[in-house]
DNA sequence: CTTTGCTTATTAGCCGGCTAATGATAGCTT
DNA sequence: AAGCTATCATTAGCCGGCTAATAAGCAAAG
Protein backbone atom coordinates (compact mmCIF):
# COMPACT_ATOMS: atom_id res chain seq x y z
CA UNK A 1 0.00 0.00 0.00
CA UNK A 2 1.36 3.53 -0.74
CA UNK A 3 0.21 5.67 2.13
CA UNK A 4 1.49 8.83 0.62
CA UNK A 5 -1.15 8.56 -2.26
CA UNK A 6 -4.42 8.39 0.35
CA UNK A 7 -6.32 11.23 1.23
CA UNK A 8 -5.96 10.52 4.58
CA UNK A 9 -2.12 10.99 4.47
CA UNK A 10 -1.98 13.85 2.77
CA UNK A 11 -4.44 15.76 4.76
CA UNK A 12 -2.49 15.20 7.75
CA UNK A 13 0.48 16.07 6.48
CA UNK A 14 -1.33 19.64 5.24
CA UNK A 15 -2.04 20.07 9.08
CA UNK A 16 1.50 20.51 10.10
CA UNK A 17 2.45 22.61 7.39
CA UNK A 18 -0.56 24.34 7.21
CA UNK A 19 -0.38 25.21 11.01
CA UNK A 20 2.80 26.12 10.83
CA UNK A 21 2.16 29.11 7.90
CA UNK A 22 -1.27 30.33 10.13
CA UNK A 23 1.28 30.53 13.17
CA UNK A 24 3.09 32.34 11.50
CA UNK A 25 0.91 34.96 10.51
CA UNK A 26 -1.39 34.84 13.21
CA UNK A 27 1.76 35.92 15.81
CA UNK A 28 2.30 39.29 13.23
CA UNK A 29 -0.91 40.34 15.40
CA UNK A 30 0.04 38.80 19.19
CA UNK A 31 -2.44 36.10 18.65
CA UNK A 32 -1.18 32.17 18.51
CA UNK A 33 -2.74 30.56 16.18
CA UNK A 34 -5.35 28.59 18.41
CA UNK A 35 -6.71 31.74 19.74
CA UNK A 36 -7.42 33.42 16.11
CA UNK A 37 -10.40 30.89 15.85
CA UNK A 38 -12.01 31.61 19.65
CA UNK A 39 -11.67 35.37 18.38
CA UNK A 40 -13.41 34.43 15.32
CA UNK A 41 -16.34 33.36 17.22
CA UNK A 42 -16.41 35.92 19.26
CA UNK A 43 -16.36 38.65 16.71
CA UNK A 44 -19.52 36.82 14.89
CA UNK A 45 -20.78 36.11 18.63
CA UNK A 46 -19.80 38.19 21.47
CA UNK A 47 -20.52 36.84 25.40
CA UNK A 48 -21.04 32.96 24.58
CA UNK A 49 -20.39 30.38 27.27
CA UNK A 50 -17.34 28.66 26.97
CA UNK A 51 -19.01 25.32 26.76
CA UNK A 52 -21.09 27.45 23.37
CA UNK A 53 -17.68 28.55 22.26
CA UNK A 54 -16.51 24.58 22.41
CA UNK A 55 -19.47 23.53 20.23
CA UNK A 56 -19.47 26.00 17.73
CA UNK A 57 -15.65 25.69 17.24
CA UNK A 58 -15.77 21.63 17.26
CA UNK A 59 -13.08 21.81 20.18
CA UNK A 60 -13.22 20.09 23.24
CA UNK A 61 -14.27 22.43 26.50
CA UNK A 62 -10.78 21.81 28.53
CA UNK A 63 -9.16 22.65 25.13
CA UNK A 64 -10.85 25.97 25.09
CA UNK A 65 -10.59 26.83 28.63
CA UNK A 66 -6.56 26.57 28.03
CA UNK A 67 -7.07 29.20 24.99
CA UNK A 68 -8.82 31.52 27.04
CA UNK A 69 -6.80 31.35 29.59
CA UNK A 70 -3.76 32.60 27.38
CA UNK A 71 -6.24 35.01 26.17
CA UNK A 72 -7.28 36.39 29.42
CA UNK A 73 -3.91 36.84 30.39
CA UNK A 74 -3.08 38.79 27.31
CA UNK A 75 -6.23 41.50 27.39
CA UNK A 76 -8.18 39.88 24.56
CA UNK A 77 -11.33 39.05 26.57
CA UNK A 78 -12.88 39.22 30.16
CA UNK A 79 -14.88 36.62 32.06
CA UNK A 80 -18.31 37.62 33.38
CA UNK A 81 -20.47 35.27 35.53
CA UNK A 82 -23.33 33.99 33.44
CA UNK A 83 -26.53 35.97 35.74
CA UNK A 84 -29.10 33.02 35.47
CA UNK A 85 -26.68 29.63 36.01
CA UNK A 86 -23.91 30.02 37.89
CA UNK A 87 -21.80 27.40 36.54
CA UNK A 88 -21.40 29.12 33.36
CA UNK A 89 -19.23 32.21 32.59
CA UNK A 90 -19.81 34.42 29.24
CA UNK A 91 -17.02 35.29 27.50
CA UNK A 92 -16.85 38.96 26.47
CA UNK A 93 -14.02 40.75 23.87
CA UNK A 94 -12.08 43.81 25.45
CA UNK A 95 -11.78 46.75 23.61
CA UNK A 96 -8.06 45.44 22.76
CA UNK A 97 -9.82 42.28 21.56
CA UNK A 98 -12.45 44.24 19.41
CA UNK A 99 -9.74 46.40 17.30
CA UNK A 100 -7.13 43.67 16.79
CA UNK A 101 -9.44 42.16 14.44
CA UNK A 102 -8.54 44.93 11.52
CA UNK A 103 -4.94 43.43 11.86
CA UNK A 104 -5.96 40.01 11.66
CA UNK A 105 -8.09 40.13 8.41
CA UNK A 106 -4.99 41.92 6.61
CA UNK A 107 -2.63 39.33 7.76
CA UNK A 108 -5.38 36.76 6.87
CA UNK A 109 -5.57 37.77 3.25
CA UNK A 110 -1.58 37.42 3.28
CA UNK A 111 -1.67 33.63 4.39
CA UNK A 112 -4.95 33.16 2.36
CA UNK A 113 -2.78 34.24 -1.04
CA UNK A 114 0.09 32.20 -0.20
CA UNK A 115 -1.38 29.23 1.41
CA UNK A 116 -3.42 29.36 -2.31
CA UNK A 117 -0.49 30.43 -4.34
CA UNK A 118 0.17 27.17 -5.89
CA UNK A 119 -3.10 26.92 -7.65
CA UNK A 120 -5.22 28.32 -10.04
CA UNK A 121 -8.31 30.35 -9.06
CA UNK A 122 -10.30 27.46 -10.37
CA UNK A 123 -8.24 25.16 -8.20
CA UNK A 124 -8.88 27.37 -5.32
CA UNK A 125 -12.45 27.24 -5.12
CA UNK A 126 -12.68 23.62 -5.60
CA UNK A 127 -10.67 23.31 -2.93
CA UNK A 128 -12.70 25.50 -0.56
CA UNK A 129 -15.87 23.38 -1.69
CA UNK A 130 -13.93 20.19 -1.42
CA UNK A 131 -12.94 20.66 2.13
CA UNK A 132 -16.25 22.37 3.32
CA UNK A 133 -18.05 18.93 1.82
CA UNK A 134 -15.41 16.85 3.78
CA UNK A 135 -16.36 18.98 7.03
CA UNK A 136 -19.01 20.68 7.30
CA UNK B 1 -14.20 39.76 6.45
CA UNK B 2 -15.57 36.38 6.42
CA UNK B 3 -13.01 33.93 7.85
CA UNK B 4 -14.88 30.95 7.32
CA UNK B 5 -14.99 31.01 3.73
CA UNK B 6 -11.13 31.14 3.21
CA UNK B 7 -9.24 28.41 2.34
CA UNK B 8 -7.05 28.97 5.18
CA UNK B 9 -9.88 28.39 7.46
CA UNK B 10 -11.35 25.68 5.96
CA UNK B 11 -7.90 23.84 5.89
CA UNK B 12 -7.32 24.19 9.53
CA UNK B 13 -10.40 23.36 10.82
CA UNK B 14 -10.64 20.16 8.42
CA UNK B 15 -7.12 18.99 9.48
CA UNK B 16 -8.06 19.46 13.29
CA UNK B 17 -11.55 17.13 12.91
CA UNK B 18 -8.93 14.74 10.59
CA UNK B 19 -6.63 14.48 13.02
CA UNK B 20 -8.77 13.26 15.62
CA UNK B 21 -10.03 10.43 13.13
CA UNK B 22 -6.77 9.50 12.58
CA UNK B 23 -6.00 8.99 16.03
CA UNK B 24 -9.03 6.82 16.83
CA UNK B 25 -7.40 4.17 13.71
CA UNK B 26 -3.94 4.17 14.54
CA UNK B 27 -4.83 3.48 18.52
CA UNK B 28 -6.82 0.52 17.49
CA UNK B 29 -3.09 -0.97 16.30
CA UNK B 30 -1.39 0.14 19.23
CA UNK B 31 0.27 3.07 17.77
CA UNK B 32 0.01 7.15 18.41
CA UNK B 33 -0.93 9.28 15.30
CA UNK B 34 2.35 10.63 14.95
CA UNK B 35 3.87 7.67 15.37
CA UNK B 36 2.72 6.53 12.50
CA UNK B 37 4.40 8.65 9.83
CA UNK B 38 7.70 7.70 11.54
CA UNK B 39 6.89 4.00 10.63
CA UNK B 40 5.57 4.52 7.04
CA UNK B 41 9.42 6.49 6.54
CA UNK B 42 11.32 3.57 8.38
CA UNK B 43 9.02 0.99 5.92
CA UNK B 44 10.30 2.82 3.10
CA UNK B 45 14.12 3.12 4.15
CA UNK B 46 15.03 1.24 7.22
CA UNK B 47 17.85 2.30 9.54
CA UNK B 48 17.73 6.10 8.61
CA UNK B 49 19.28 8.99 10.79
CA UNK B 50 17.28 10.91 12.87
CA UNK B 51 18.21 14.06 10.93
CA UNK B 52 17.23 11.96 7.59
CA UNK B 53 13.91 11.35 9.11
CA UNK B 54 13.29 14.88 10.17
CA UNK B 55 13.73 15.90 6.55
CA UNK B 56 12.15 13.73 4.98
CA UNK B 57 9.18 13.71 7.11
CA UNK B 58 9.54 17.58 7.39
CA UNK B 59 9.00 17.18 11.11
CA UNK B 60 12.01 18.74 13.02
CA UNK B 61 14.47 16.80 14.88
CA UNK B 62 12.95 17.24 18.43
CA UNK B 63 9.94 16.36 17.11
CA UNK B 64 11.29 13.09 15.93
CA UNK B 65 13.56 12.49 18.81
CA UNK B 66 10.53 12.07 21.09
CA UNK B 67 8.11 10.45 18.24
CA UNK B 68 11.52 8.06 18.40
CA UNK B 69 11.33 7.60 22.45
CA UNK B 70 7.66 6.59 22.48
CA UNK B 71 8.32 3.80 19.71
CA UNK B 72 11.24 2.50 21.57
CA UNK B 73 9.61 1.99 24.64
CA UNK B 74 7.12 -0.29 22.88
CA UNK B 75 9.65 -2.26 20.93
CA UNK B 76 8.81 -0.73 17.45
CA UNK B 77 12.10 0.42 16.72
CA UNK B 78 15.94 -0.14 17.88
CA UNK B 79 18.40 2.16 18.19
CA UNK B 80 21.75 1.88 16.75
CA UNK B 81 25.36 3.33 16.53
CA UNK B 82 25.94 5.00 12.75
CA UNK B 83 29.17 3.49 12.24
CA UNK B 84 30.94 6.03 10.71
CA UNK B 85 30.03 9.21 13.01
CA UNK B 86 29.44 9.15 16.88
CA UNK B 87 26.97 12.03 16.49
CA UNK B 88 24.28 9.90 14.68
CA UNK B 89 22.13 6.99 15.28
CA UNK B 90 20.66 4.48 13.05
CA UNK B 91 16.61 3.66 13.56
CA UNK B 92 15.74 -0.05 12.53
CA UNK B 93 12.47 -1.61 12.85
CA UNK B 94 12.37 -4.41 15.26
CA UNK B 95 10.15 -7.52 14.13
CA UNK B 96 6.98 -5.96 15.74
CA UNK B 97 7.72 -2.99 13.97
CA UNK B 98 7.66 -4.74 10.77
CA UNK B 99 4.95 -6.80 11.48
CA UNK B 100 2.52 -4.26 12.45
CA UNK B 101 2.45 -2.60 9.20
CA UNK B 102 0.15 -5.01 7.65
CA UNK B 103 -2.75 -4.05 10.67
CA UNK B 104 -1.98 -0.33 9.78
CA UNK B 105 -2.73 -1.09 6.03
CA UNK B 106 -6.16 -2.44 6.96
CA UNK B 107 -7.24 0.08 9.55
CA UNK B 108 -5.70 2.71 6.85
CA UNK B 109 -8.34 1.65 4.75
CA UNK B 110 -11.06 2.34 6.83
CA UNK B 111 -10.22 5.83 7.84
CA UNK B 112 -9.30 6.65 4.16
CA UNK B 113 -13.11 5.42 3.43
CA UNK B 114 -14.63 7.20 6.08
CA UNK B 115 -12.19 10.04 4.95
CA UNK B 116 -13.87 10.16 1.62
CA UNK B 117 -17.09 9.13 2.69
CA UNK B 118 -19.19 12.41 1.58
CA UNK B 119 -16.95 12.86 -1.76
CA UNK B 120 -17.42 10.71 -5.32
CA UNK B 121 -14.67 9.22 -6.96
CA UNK B 122 -14.65 12.59 -9.10
CA UNK B 123 -13.92 14.26 -5.71
CA UNK B 124 -12.21 12.40 -4.07
CA UNK B 125 -9.60 12.55 -7.09
CA UNK B 126 -9.52 16.09 -7.11
CA UNK B 127 -8.76 16.56 -3.41
CA UNK B 128 -6.05 14.49 -3.41
CA UNK B 129 -4.70 16.09 -6.45
CA UNK B 130 -5.17 19.74 -4.60
CA UNK B 131 -3.42 19.11 -1.75
CA UNK B 132 -0.86 17.45 -3.38
CA UNK B 133 -0.26 20.49 -5.60
CA UNK B 134 -0.73 22.45 -1.96
CA UNK B 135 2.34 20.71 0.04
CA UNK B 136 4.29 19.23 -2.06
C1' DC C 1 48.06 19.68 16.84
C1' DT C 2 44.89 23.11 18.08
C1' DT C 3 41.28 25.95 17.27
C1' DT C 4 37.23 27.18 15.09
C1' DG C 5 33.03 26.09 13.21
C1' DC C 6 29.43 22.94 11.63
C1' DT C 7 26.34 18.96 12.51
C1' DT C 8 23.65 15.68 15.36
C1' DA C 9 21.10 14.49 19.20
C1' DT C 10 18.99 15.88 23.19
C1' DT C 11 16.69 18.78 26.81
C1' DA C 12 13.58 22.38 28.36
C1' DG C 13 9.64 24.70 27.74
C1' DC C 14 5.86 26.50 25.07
C1' DC C 15 1.07 26.05 22.48
C1' DG C 16 -2.90 23.23 20.66
C1' DG C 17 -5.36 19.20 20.76
C1' DC C 18 -7.38 15.36 23.54
C1' DT C 19 -9.57 12.20 27.63
C1' DA C 20 -10.55 11.36 32.38
C1' DA C 21 -11.65 12.97 36.73
C1' DT C 22 -13.38 16.84 40.18
C1' DG C 23 -16.31 20.09 42.15
C1' DA C 24 -19.99 23.04 42.04
C1' DT C 25 -24.49 24.17 40.54
C1' DA C 26 -29.10 23.35 38.44
C1' DG C 27 -32.98 20.81 37.94
C1' DC C 28 -36.02 17.14 38.21
C1' DT C 29 -38.18 13.34 40.94
C1' DT C 30 -39.86 11.69 44.77
C1' DA D 1 -37.42 19.23 51.33
C1' DA D 2 -34.11 15.54 49.78
C1' DG D 3 -31.65 13.20 46.71
C1' DC D 4 -30.29 11.82 42.24
C1' DT D 5 -28.68 13.21 37.84
C1' DA D 6 -27.10 16.18 34.31
C1' DT D 7 -24.31 20.19 33.10
C1' DC D 8 -20.40 23.50 33.23
C1' DA D 9 -15.81 24.84 34.32
C1' DT D 10 -11.60 23.33 35.67
C1' DT D 11 -7.41 20.43 36.66
C1' DA D 12 -4.15 16.85 35.57
C1' DG D 13 -1.80 14.54 32.34
C1' DC D 14 -0.95 12.78 27.75
C1' DC D 15 0.70 13.28 22.55
C1' DG D 16 2.29 16.12 18.51
C1' DG D 17 4.10 20.14 16.90
C1' DC D 18 7.55 23.98 17.52
C1' DT D 19 11.97 27.11 18.95
C1' DA D 20 16.00 27.91 21.70
C1' DA D 21 19.78 26.22 24.03
C1' DT D 22 23.25 22.44 25.23
C1' DA D 23 26.65 18.89 24.61
C1' DA D 24 29.23 16.09 21.93
C1' DG D 25 31.70 14.83 17.84
C1' DC D 26 33.52 15.75 13.18
C1' DA D 27 36.21 18.34 9.94
C1' DA D 28 38.81 21.72 8.07
C1' DA D 29 42.08 25.66 8.67
C1' DG D 30 45.83 27.34 10.65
Amino acid sequence: MHFEETAAFLLAKATTSHRNSLQKFTSSVGLHSGQVFVMIELWKTDGQRQIDLAAHLNLSPPTVNKILGGLLENDFVTRARYEDDARSTRIFLTEKGVQVRESLEQAWEELEEQTLASLTDTEALMLKQLLQKLFQ
